[in-house]
DNA sequence: CGCCGTCTGTAATGCTATAACGTATGCTAC
DNA sequence: GTAGCATACGTTATAGCATTACAGACGGCG
């Protein structure tokens, strides 16, 4: 049987099963339920730790069930991966786009931050095209980028540093 | 006894000790010895791949060697690491830099061809100050960032597409 | 029905990175 | 000189991330 999400989080995969019928992909159950654990995730979660997880409504879950259906999930744009972290964190963007839209790909940036470990997801059209011109000027044209970038957050520039551990930021909400 | 590189290599080693001198970090005949191999080579190259031509020279070489030499070359900012590949790549600005230079870190960005393999490394100003500015208007200060592109070099935009593999890359010049 | 393509199960393996502990060497302070 | 300390490197084992290869299940379609 399915699992039981947040209410948010169904909503999103209500959408997402909208978008993938149009385009003639199917979010199966499997699909659906792993999209689901990573939505409800409060921060970018492992393959591994998302294997964990699934075990709980799928016993026989093995690392290719959840890699195949990573490669899914990043094909469709409903997810991302961050590869500092070597993990995989909702795109609310790809889940909540008009089901008529084109591309799945969009450009987006990760701001990771190295106190509390916190990562947000920006979408800036400056960052994508001048990464693009300068890339231009090289002779090459880009299909896809992954901009990262490691710092601060406001919260923790301006007070005493206390890092969050990963199972704090997991499960939070 | 130390290894044996092109003349190209030993010109950057000696600059790269000079820097180090300058900078009261030691430039030992391992790391000397890694960082030749690293900018032998033609392309990124994955820890494994150094490990194994490491112990063409040094029988009893294991992970933690090359591991531990690549951290300290990374913090020199004499090598770079290419987060989609897994693999470590050299840092010609980083070797030539002036010695009484100040910060190590100096922004990259990276565009790999997606046909041939290939890796170019940029250092575009105008990039990073806009991805800085869009953090900050995120409340966000960075420090440090990974930019990577996927996408098409000149060459294999215009010709048949033929792509090479890593060994042909790795062993080119 | 028989064929084919997609999705998932299962076992084994490969690649990437780190932990933990030991040894050698060189520097500084006394 | 030697005690104390820091740095570099050796060695064994293990953790963490990802893929290969093959088999079964299921649905659509000629």
């Amino acid at each position: 049987m399915p699992a039981e999400f947040s209410r948010r989080t169904e909503h999103l995969l209500d959408r997402a099963e909208a978008i993938c019928q149009h385009r003639g992909a199917k979010l199966t159950e499997l699909r659906r339920d792993l999209l689901g654990l990573i939505l409800d995730a409060a921060s970018p979660t492992g393959a591994y730790d998302l294997l964990d997880r699934l075990r709980q409504s799928r016993r026989g879950a093995a690392p290719p069930t959840v890699y195949r259906t990573l490669d899914f999930l990043l094909e469709q744009g409903l997810i991302h991966r961050v590869e500092r972290l070597s993990a995989f964190v909702g795109c609310v963007a790809g889940c909540t786009a008009e089901p008529g839209g084109d591309s799945h790909t969009h450009a987006a940036q990760f701001l990771i931050c190295r106190e509390c470990g916190r990562v947000v997801e920006m979408q800036d059209h400056n960052v994508s095209m001048v990464l693009a011109r300068a890339a231009k000027d090289a002779g090459f044209s880009i299909t896809n980028a992954t901009v990262e970038a490691e710092g601060l957050c406001s919260t923790c520039r301006t007070t005493p540093a206390r890092r969050t551990t990963p199972a704090e930021r997991t499960r939070a909400h």
